[in-house]
Parts: C-alpha cells; structure tokens; sequence
DNA sequence: TTGAAGTATTAGTTGAGTCGAAAAAAAATA
DNA sequence: TATTTTTTTTCGACTCAACTAATACTTCAA
C-alpha cells in the first residue's frame, strides 16, 4: 500500500506527464516545484516509488508511471472528481471549497468504494470543475485499436480465447490491470507502438483489435 | 492537529471511560490491549498527549480525557457513525462492512463536514449499529442542570450577561468548548459536582440552570 | 569544450511510532 | 507487615518517512 505521501507523488507525476502532452519524463525539479519540496527529497522518494515498481526512474533522465503507478494515479484522480461531485451536488458545497476536502477523502481505500460512489452520484462524467471522470464501467471500455493517438489506457479484458494469441499476449506484458500508451499508430501499416513502462510493445491491427481497454487520458 | 494515530488513542481512552462507567482513569495496560500495542508504546504516547494537553495522564494512575481531548474524541465518534449511516443508506454497503472504511473517512477533516453530513443525512439520532449519534445542532442542547449523573457534557453557551457571574464562571473554567463530566448531584443542597479534566468545581443549581450543554455521553 | 543550469548524492536531522529488557511502583497475598 | 506478583515506567535502541544543506556530478547549448 502506497503511504499518502507516495499517493500524491504519483498524482503529480500524473499531472506533469499530462501537462508535458505524456512525450517526455518528469523532471525532478518540476516535482518539486509541483509538491512543494526539494530536489533532493523528491529524488529520494523517486528511488523508493522506483524500489517498488511505481514508476521508471532513470538518474538525470526524470521518470514515468509504470503500468501498476499509472492506474493507482488514475484511480486516485477519478476518486478524487468523484468526492468533488459529492460534496458540491449532496452537501452543498461551493464548488471552490471542495477540493482541499477531496484531497483527503480520495486517500480512503476500499475496494468497491469507486464503483458505488459513482454509482450513487449517477456516474456522472465530469467533476465540478469540468475534469472528465473516467468510470469503472464497461460503458467507457473501447478498443485498443479505437484509441487516439497520445491516449493512456488501463487493460480490461481480452477479446480471444486462442491460446497461442494469449501467449504471445503475456509474453509482451498485455494482461488485464496492466496500463500503457498508445504512442503512435502507423496507418501505413497499420502497426501501433505503446508504451508499457519503459518497455516499447509494436503490435498488428488485429492484435489492436483484440485488446479491450479503458481510456485514461488524452495527450 | 492530532495525528490519525493520535486520534485512535483518543477514542479508545473514550471507548475504554466509558466501559469503565466514566468512574476511573483508564489503564495503560487496558490501552495497549485494545490498540494492539505494547504497555510501553501506549506509555510514550500519553506522555505525548498530555504535553499538548488533550488527556490528563499520571503516572501509574491511568489517564482520562481533557475537555479538549473529550471534544475530539466525541467529534471523532460522531463523524465515524455518520459516515456509517452514509455508507449503508446511500451507497448500499452492508452494516458490518462499513467499521472499516469509516474508521478512515472520520479522520478526514474539514470544519463544516460533521453538520453538512449530519443535515444531509436528516441528522440521524442512531447509527446502522444503533449506537448513538450526538448532533452538531442546537436540537441536542440542555441545561446542565438537567443532565444525568455521569454524564459527559461540552459547554455551548452561556445564558447569563451579569459580569459577576462572568467573571465566576471563567474563574472555574466554564466556558464554551470547555468539555467535563458531571460526576455527582445532590439534590439535598443542588450542588453540582462536576469534572473539566482533572479538576473538580461545585457549582448551585442557578449557574447550574445558566450553562448550556450538549451532552456527549452517558454512564 | 566549457560553463551554467539542473540534478544527484551524501551526510545528517527530526519526529512518530515502535519494542525489549530492566527498574520502579503499586497491588495482592501470605 | 513483609513478601511476592503484577503492572507500569524508563531506558536505549531501532525503523521509517520526510526533509535540508552542502557538495559533486551530468547534461546541454552556446
């Protein structure tokens, strides 16, 4: 379980990356900047979100969520949007108050408490600020191959039950809960680049095709 | 401000107080079973709270609440048991899965949330568990005079405008905020025996009359 | 290729929270 | 009352997260 602190690292590294238009890495000092701190203490805390599989850190090179960070950053994010909605539409809150009180509640963990909130509030698709909230439903399931160029995406099911094709799927790290980008598509060829991590996956449209994802974001 | 640590001690001196029947100071030994700590960690950590003054602790005489600590330690309560009512009415959960995920949402604070909620939720005088829930609002104030032995009190008000009495008043350190316990009443003489953290005063049954309440608990 | 900007490392600090063992105090019992 | 048992405190020490200041290192662009 990720410490508060290491929650919001993770989110601000979220942010940064989709500031940035997810083309490069976080820089340290930006983070700092971002988090309110220093340099060197957030690359002591990049080194142990590195230790524990959070994010790809490489010295002087700045850092990206790997799979696992870039779904707990994105889950903390549509949390949070959520809790915004709830307190604005059902307690009456002023829309600019909600979001300190969001930052604290978006840290209470359990494990159907996303699906239900959204549930609750209607599963409504935007917070009170006009951010997008990305639901846990299949209503916002697509296809790998539907994705816009730049997009983020959160693996949800896999459309084949041919061993072979599963195989060759595992060996190149694409299992449900796995995150990744989509960094490029050729239509030339029809060939699409992800990212996973650090690690750069090529695949065919119909393997594209196979692989039913859940946008995260957009560049 | 406590942390969340912090916070469960504070509720379990209130919980354990009030198994005792408010009548002793709770032992460390009790402590440490019921936080799943050492005797000597719970020792350290009273030393701590007494030096920002939210219990009373003499060494091997156990410890009991500040009107401070009271405070908290009943706000906290009230808030865990309104984020209970929230999570089984609203959100569908079953009664026995909400302790949980309510014991991280009442550390969660914002100066509005315990009203805002408690209106949302048409006050609620009882959670899912049928414990009881104390209210932020007026409905729940009475005379001091008219509370029960042993019962646990935070002054709200104080109707009087005679400077004499005032100043009395603040002499005893009856004043709004100020948490205690009413330990004793005669009614042979209407003297009032009352507890604000370690210290006893004897009040007569017309200040007794001027000082609203709201009670917190009962023996 | 060099210097400025940015970044990393090192060494050290603080504070919370923790524990085991030994000492002290209180309570129980003979 | 004296002695034993239980409870509590103190002590020393440890881990971890988070942080700073000073120093050393890369990178990149002029």
């Amino acid at each position: 379980m990720a410490s508060i602190t290491e929650q919001n690292y993770l989110k601000a590294i979220y942010k940064l990356g989709h500031m940035y238009g997810n083309t490069e890495a976080v820089s340290t000092g930006d983070l700092a900047q971002e988090l309110g701190t220093t340099a060197a203490t957030v690359t002591d805390t990049l080194q142990r979100l590195s230790r524990k599989r959070w994010v790809e850190y490489a010295r002087y090179k700045g850092v990206v969520l790997t799979g696992e960070g870039l779904g707990m950053a994105a889950e903390l994010v549509g949390l949070h949007r959520l809790w915004e909605v709830f307190l604005v539409e059902k307690l009456g809150y002023a829309w600019h108050e909600v979001h300190d009180i969001a930052e604290q509640l978006e840290h209470v963990y359990h494990a159907e408490l996303a699906e239900r909130l959204g549930n609750y509030l209607g599963n409504p698709t935007h917070d009170p600020h006009g951010d997008p909230i990305f639901g846990k439903g299949d209503e916002s399931l697509c296809k790998l191959s539907e994705l816009e160029e730049g997009s983020g995406f959160l693996i949800s099911r896999v459309d084949d039950q041919d061993p072979e094709w599963l195989v060759f799927a595992a060996e190149q790290g694409l299992l449900p809960g796995v995150s990744g980008r989509l960094m490029r598509l050729r239509p030339i060829d029809g060939v699409f680049e992800l990212l996973l991590g650090r690690k750069q996956v090529f695949l065919g449209t119909n393997s594209a095709d196979k692989l039913m994802v859940k946008a995260l974001d957009r560049a």
